[in-house]
DNA sequence: CGCGATTTGTGCACGGCTTCACAAGCGCCT
DNA sequence: AGGCGCTTGTGAAGCCGTGCACAAATCGCG
């Protein structure tokens, strides 16, 4: 086995997972759920492969880390291997996530119904900003900033969303690290600084917009050259 | 040069970036963006890098590919750099988006201000629900879905958003693909098939959280375990 | 004018990820 | 029971990306 991963805790029950693998592991699962409601029983690589937009040899080397999970000659159980993403992944229980900043995006984001879907729970909405705090969204009442210490303990929160401006960030985070959170997803469009130990992850709207930019420049560069045109039809070229 | 990206459209002012570097453009545009307005007129590659959250070396590289853009001994020079990023990013003019799905999600995107500050000017709002045509948010109009192929060439549109359930994100991808929109930005949590020359990007922020949860999942098998505990404090342990 | 301090640009090696291609295993049918 | 077809699991090769470490280049100062 040439590609183990040597990650800092590789128990005899934690398959230490490439990074690469755990980042497709959700749309496995999300296919999955997906194909179970759809009354599939069994899949084949090569089906779950074209649910999740991959390439099938990458799946099965994916789903071969979780130890033995197909039968040769049949394919993938469903359920059984929705039971071990998830147990994988941690989302045996559903884990309760705070949000932080009720603007435009966080008000979205706390109306969003796709987390409660899958494995996550909205506990707490947070907000600098007075005028806001004390507000009702989707039964959830926004508290202040202040009260973060005591309701991360309370609801035993571990992640959070930071949904604020990029000015407040490093300091919302900065609180957040304190009370006790060990997961960030952030929105705002800023680098954050944690200190080890913490996960922090992006996502930053414009950015996906400016590389979708450069491809558009790219194309139309493409077309103004004297350009050997391949109208040639295939499927689904995803950039990342 | 070992690693030279051999994309489809080589030119002799298209300097070939590879992907990976393409993705981490618009973060170096953003740190130099806020450097200029602290006034500073040249950064050193370590300062950028700092600012960035990336390695020192690696933005060199990175750099690099844009051809002699630094003066050794000194540095970058900031707004020139920025128009170097830009330019290779076609973000010379403000490129025209359209938002399709006018729900949760996308009414806080249609009011998002980032958009416009960094290349991009929302030009069309489109929504299937007839409740929700003719409704005005941020100054525009939302309009039927059916509008598409005039809006698309009118204002010369090539990069969408979508932000409708997933169950219609295939149909309107398809539409918005014939009306000649050419990069996707996709909110909504399923696998979109386009042709061949059509860009799609995703996000999805039930993927995020879970991979956030695997890591949580790890941590707390790690607490339990005898654990050696390094209660070192490092900077910045980002994933992705 | 020359020297030293500083910072860029990059050759190189290493590791991770992807993909192909095939052997091993499983079920079904005869 | 045996063979056949199908599908998984994986060895191996190649590609891409990362980061070190250093040579090349530039500026400022004496």
């Amino acid at each position: 086995m040439s590609q183990q991963r040597t990650g800092p805790t590789d128990g005899p029950d934690f398959p230490a997972l490439p990074e690469a693998t755990v980042a497709r592991l959700p749309e496995y699962l999300r296919a999955l759920h997906h194909l179970a409601e759809e009354g599939h029983d069994t899949v084949s690589s090569e089906g779950l492969a074209a649910a999740a937009g991959v390439n099938s040899a990458k799946l099965r080397k994916d789903l071969s880390h979780l130890g033995r999970t197909g039968t040769r000659g049949v394919g993938y159980d469903v359920t059984l291997l929705i039971d071990q993403i998830e147990q994988v992944l941690g989302l045996t229980h559903r884990r309760a996530v705070a949000l932080v900043g009720v603007g435009n995006l966080g008000h979205a984001l706390a109306g969003y119904a796709g987390f409660g879907n899958r494995g996550f729970r909205i506990a707490a909405l947070f907000d600098a900003d007075l005028g806001r705090v004390g507000e009702q969204i989707n039964g959830l009442i926004v508290r202040h900033i202040d009260d973060l210490p005591a309701v991360v303990v309370e609801e035993s929160i571990s992640i959070a969303v930071i949904a604020t401006p990029a000015h407040a960030a490093q300091h919302v985070c900065d609180h957040l690290v304190a009370a006790g959170v060990t997961s960030v997803l952030n929105f705002a469009p800023c680098v954050l600084s944690v200190p080890e130990g913490v996960d922090v992850r992006k996502v930053d709207l414009a950015i996906e917009l400016q590389i979708l930019s450069f491809h558009e420049h790219r194309k139309s560069a493409l077309t103004a050259l004297p350009a050997v045109q391949k109208p040639k039809r295939g499927e689904a070229e995803v950039a990342s």
